[in-house]
DNA sequence: TATCTCTTTGAACGCCCATTCAACCAAATT
DNA sequence: AATTTGGTTGAATGGGCGTTCAAAGAGATA
């Protein structure tokens, strides 16, 4: 009864990985409609009718899809976070450094995202994966900003100035997208530092 | 000659102005795939091949939907600058009582834009619009941004706050779109006046 | 009024693509 | 070895949608 069935099931999420990698590179180089799924099967070395056996549909793949990237970005952000150890100075930073990670900010990454946020609109369920990475970014956000204020003695609005840094960073990667030539991750992390000095000039005089 | 044929040419134009406003608000509901040429036609109140005879093709009625709306948001950028006068100062206040003015960032325009912009990295038309759009917002906000670093007399770097001030306005764009419930165009204005007075505390002391 | 030109209509066409499914194969179980 | 279970294949199906176009309607022109 434990050793449930080995080979089988291996194959199966190593199936389930390739067809989920193979719609990401798709959709980062297509979009959403005009990766057919065909080009997802194939993509992964397996054929036609595939897709629909292991996700049902077009559709929940695609959610499965997001769920992926979601995970992805979520687990390298909590990871960094304990790295960074208790300082929340060294917190912030590390959030920022991740955010323009070379993993993390990609072309590619960054088309699928933001092919995802232009149907949150109308697809609940795209909604409700954005808003649950959302709302646990800005919680631990607002934690580590709210100790900032603290320290600092400085009266900001908490709740401005965190959702001014997301607001951001999201700008910036906007910015990856729109306009790749004139776009660098050194840049980006200078401004957002730049928005961090500006608010907390005496607990980031010396560090940044 | 100089009379030129008037009912028709005048009934020509408000049959293209009739059908892009209906491509408006159908991609807002909808995105671009899911609105047909016939939602668009009879959201018109014509039928169906008439999209064809106007614009060619669904791709080029697009093209001059994002011309659109491209336009509408320069020319109110630039009459409201003109209206405030040679005061940098009140020129960057304009620029963002614009960006977050109810016409510009309704949930309908923005669910707009986003569309477009998820598409520009595999539409070359859609990224020389846009890149045109944003070149000519740069260029404005950077020169009025660096009369602003020259009365401050301090050394920000003028590339890193007008990008950043660029993408702070498009993150919050966003925002509205991802999370309109707890949006508010009058805390993002906030924000980024906040921005403003961190950056050049002297001369937004007493203004904001 | 008669003719010409431009615009509109909507049925018909054809392509594309998600989905289905019978047949096949390979791994697990007995 | 025989049987069951689960994964894979790829041809066939069917619906949706962009585009075409002949015919009709409405303005301009004479």
């Amino acid at each position: 009864m434990m050793k449930r069935s080995n080979l089988r099931s291996e194959n199966k999420k190593n199936s389930n990985l390739k067809l989920i990698s193979s719609a990401i590179k798709n959709i980062s180089q297509k979009g959403i409609k005009e990766t057919t799924m065909h080009d997802v099967s194939h993509g992964a070395g397996l054929s036609q009718g595939i897709v629909n056996f292991h996700f049902k549909s077009k559709e929940l793949l695609l959610i499965e899809t997001l769920k992926f990237i979601s995970n992805e970005y979520l687990e390298t952000f909590q990871r960094n976070i304990i790295k960074s150890g208790s300082d929340p100075r060294k917190k912030i930073i590390s959030i920022i450094n991740n955010d323009f990670s070379k993993k993390i900010c990609s072309q590619d990454k960054m088309a699928v995202w933001f092919t995802f946020f232009s149907e949150v609109k109308f697809k609940p369920a795209y909604q409700q994966i954005c808003k649950e990475r959302d709302l646990y970014y800005q919680n631990i956000t607002q934690n580590i900003l709210r100790e900032l204020i603290i320290s600092e003695k400085n009266n900001i609005s908490e709740k401005n100035i965190s959702r001014g840094l997301q607001a951001l960073v999201m700008g910036l990667w906007l910015d990856q997208l729109e306009d790749p030539d004139t776009f660098s991750r050194k840049q980006a992390k200078e401004i957002c530092f730049d928005y961090l000095k500006k608010n907390f000039p005496k607990q980031f005089k010396n560090i940044l």
